[in-house]
DNA sequence: TATGAATGAGACTTCATTCAT
DNA sequence: TATGAATGAAGTCTCATTCAT
């Protein structure tokens, strides 16, 4: 069976999600965890080993679903612009979910530790994403460099910004954005 | 008298620079902190109100040191591309260092908790990058956009490339190094 | 029905002894101890109070096994001396082993909460060790003392060198054991 | 400075040893501990890393104390006789004693752990006794066996004899005291 | 001003025991 | 009768903070 099925075992994933995205990780204290999950502090331990494994198996939880959302509608897009745009809409908006700075940290605070853990790699949770860049390469489109490198000067920048923004508080309209999706797409694309 | 003039206070930020840097902003216990700063327990309270506003302050000190990094050497650049090439690579090079893979979670960790606080802004911070916006934009070369728009799409690349060549490992040479500036040049200026 | 006929009475009581065998009685968990007796965590509670309970019978049936043990062969010894000496190495094999260690434990561990408990007295189980100081008394060999005093004076030696043997770690050779008998042998007759 | 001199330190010695005899080894929770010993439970951590070392030193310090008790007045025999006699009863009535049978366990417990530690070796503690051995050894009274063996046949008999009267609660007057240590004398010396 | 011993709340985790199935 | 998931009290230990010196 798989290891998703159990009621309690779910219960205490999202709980520990939501936790994490109200306190931070710091804040997580597996006591509270075990009363919003509505379960007893020792049930917990029967489903997880420790609460590093826990926080490694509720990361991957988040990542599965913060790819759904990414790559959410994908498919809708007839050109390459339009998937590259829905695909930056998609980031931007959840990184300015409240949710999203702290699951941010999930990542941040655990990715480091257990590199080879038995999850899948992010290419095969992003696929979408990975596949626009093939399509855009072989197309003759887009540069011919590394899907991180290209990653990293296009899409980047939508979490980014968001980051700015968020952080410093500046005002971006509608226009901005799309000024921006522009931008980014030059550095993707070939001259 | 200034809040930076001690020799205790300077003595205790810098050791809390290096233990966060060292062990993560989970080590740092203040029993550890002030061996590490040589002083007493006790004393780090006659400095700093609690823990909190300690990494507070730290993390004003790693952003002023960080600025420094990023944008050393910009005036020895002459046109405007060797200037950004100067900064991109400065912002590489760092984000590589071990360091800054820690200091960046200081970042993180303090950066939503208290967002009015009384330290000088980003922007006054890193005042060189946005000069060679402005400058930029000014010439007619660069996108007439919001400076936070302009980092984001192009800079940002920068770390974003750092980011994913520490966490994922995949190798990078001077080549890839070079293709990645100058796509992200391509986001930055006028086509 | 008897206290002993029960199937899973037995397999958990054998558990029990070994567990307690090779981790020491702290070492006992009842969900160890279920996984290895086969049964259910709550099915050592239909058969034993609670864990107490088990322990004590577990010692009991310890007793039982050390006794014959330790009485092993004593009917092939034909004169008082071979019988004696049969006993004194048996005790010393015995106390030598891994096992005797523990199980040691458990009689210590347990010997003094339960006093008037409800399970023969060492006199019964031991009562070829008895016997053999009542002959000897009754041929005019042994002193005339009460047979505590006089496996207190002698064969108790033979535990009292294994532990020292075991926890010093001095070697002993097979002429010291002889040595060992002897001497003990010579508190217990008369001279 | 000496490990010793503190004020807390003995007062949490004193405090373990109180409770390892009231309630055994298992009973002693570092909360209890600290209420006992009037200090906070943090406290106990700065003057022993953990339990087991608190408790490998609580053997130590038992130890010490109960060489003192079992070797007290040693020096006012004149004859062998008499100095075996004194330490024989020192021992009986020691072991009689409640704590003896709490702290025995201390021992029993913790010695088979750390073999190579940092404490006296037995030997040390009890070299009174040993000199009594060596001398009688040398007088050509006693047998002519290692130290450990001579115990064990002789000395050994006061604490077991102790332990069955505890256990099975058999009545033991002076005389038969008497003839024990006689007894047990018989095993020591030549015949 | 500086010290550092002391505090005690709270962290993670274990485990004897219960009870609905 | 047997199960084993669930419980939650209690365990050991850490650490931010205080305060008498």
């Amino acid at each position: 069976m798989s290891a998703e099925c159990s009621d309690k075992r779910k219960l205490i994933l999202n709980a520990t999600e939501k936790l994490v995205a109200e306190d931070g990780i710091h804040g997580l204290s597996m006591q509270k965890l075990a009363k919003e999950a509505g379960v007893a502090a020792g049930t917990i331990y029967r489903y997880f080993d420790d609460k590093e494994h826990l926080l490694e198996e509720t990361r991957y939880h988040v990542s599965q679903r913060t790819a759904d959302i990414i790559q959410a509608g994908v498919d809708d897009g007839t050109t390459l612009k339009e998937k590259y745009s829905i695909i930056w809409l998609n980031i931007w908006h959840f990184a300015n979910t409240k949710d999203a700075v702290k699951s941010h940290m999930l990542f941040e605070q655990l990715s480091s530790k257990e590199e080879g853990c038995h999850f899948p790699k992010k290419k095969e949770i992003f696929y979408k994403i990975e596949q626009m860049f093939d399509e855009g390469k072989s197309q003759g489109i887009f540069k011919l460099l590394d899907n991180n490198v290209l990653s990293s000067v296009s899409l980047e920048s939508s979490a980014a910004l968001a980051r700015k923004h968020r952080n410093n508080g500046f005002p971006i309209n509608d226009e901005a954005i799309t000024q921006a999706i522009d931008a980014s797409w030059d550095a993707l694309i070939n001259h």
